[in-house]
DNA sequence: TTCCAGGAAGTCG
DNA sequence: CGACTTCATGGA
């Protein structure tokens, strides 16, 4: 931190208990954050750099370079969402007759859906494919460093879909791509050819949405749902990754079911918000393996 | 060593 | 349809 940062902003509208906050920072929703001590993150979203803080007793700051501190002020809102918003979320999934809904929800009270960039989600989980989170975050590192906008400072944004457009496909395999760099060229080549693909896909509604980002190489359900969820606000997106198929198949005994299956079981049980409740479910799933 | 990772797409029966 | 392969790379 130098003197061109801002000072700290308290944030009014999320009161995260510590688990919660770090889980929805760096648990698999984004690949930007990276802590710098016990409670403290920083990363880039979009061109803004942030620095975020956890204190006690639930609170959160968060600081940016001075010269970005009206853009920061209204994306960073936008980013965590509000308690109005989130209170609702909670109290309309169906935890009241699901005890295991009703346990991951307490193991994460305060967990949050981020509000990404579009574009940069769209990218993140076309690298994620196969992939470990700290994997995912080390590429996406890489092609920032090497062929970002800088911003200020040494700092850079991830490269727009135009940007990547521009990077060829041995490139991007030196960035530790491997398979992915394929589709990511070939998806930046269709988005170069027909940019309105993605436009007012925010607008759509979900099934509508999911096909059509469905056409681009890459992007299957899993990825479509992701995008959709994280990229584009659509909290009735329901991902199924390995680690959903398995806790869906142990945790409401659906033993031979298969990830389409699971996938519609998903939205018809959890409802309007079953993306909330599969972060849930994902997350507690998780830090149970990892103990 | 072997298995698997926030999968997708092609092939085969 | 559904099951099986291939695709890079590296952690566990």
């Amino acid at each position: 931190m130098t003197n061109n940062w801002s000072d700290w902003q308290q944030y009014n509208d999320w009161h995260p208990d510590l688990d919660s906050f770090k889980e929805t920072l760096d648990g698999g929703q984004a690949f930007c954050w990276e802590a710098t001590d016990e409670n403290t993150y920083q990363g880039i979203v979009a061109n803004i750099p942030y620095c975020v803080r956890w204190e006690k007793p639930n609170k959160i700051s968060w600081a940016t370079h001075s010269s970005l501190f009206d853009e920061a002020d209204a994306l960073f809102g936008k980013y965590i969402g509000t308690e109005n918003t989130y209170q609702r979320y909670y109290n309309v999934l169906p935890w009241r007759s699901d005890p295991h809904l009703e346990k991951c929800m307490a193991r994460f009270p305060t967990l949050r859906i981020l509000n990404q960039p579009s574009g940069e989600t769209l990218l993140g989980f076309l690298c994620s494919a196969a992939k470990q989170i700290v994997q995912i975050k080390e590429m996406l590192s890489l092609i920032r460093e090497r062929f970002g906008s800088e911003i200020v400072g040494n700092q850079k944004t991830l490269p727009s879909w135009d940007q990547l457009y521009a990077i060829d496909e041995t490139a991007l395999r030196e960035c530790k791509f491997g398979f992915r760099a394929k589709n990511i060229k070939k998806t930046a080549d269709l988005l170069h050819a027909t940019p309105e693909i993605l436009e007012n896909l925010e607008s759509q509604d979900y099934e509508i949405a999911k096909t059509t980002l469905s056409t681009l190489p890459g992007v299957g359900e899993k990825i479509a749902d992701c995008v959709l969820l994280l990229g584009y606000q659509k909290l009735e997106a329901f991902p199924v990754d390995t680690w959903i198929l398995k806790a869906m198949q142990r945790r409401y005994q659906l033993d031979d079911w298969n990830s389409k299956q699971v996938s519609h079981f998903g939205r018809r049980h959890f409802g309007s918000y079953a993306g909330l409740a599969q972060q849930f479910i994902f997350s507690w799933e998780r830090k149970a393996s990892r103990k």
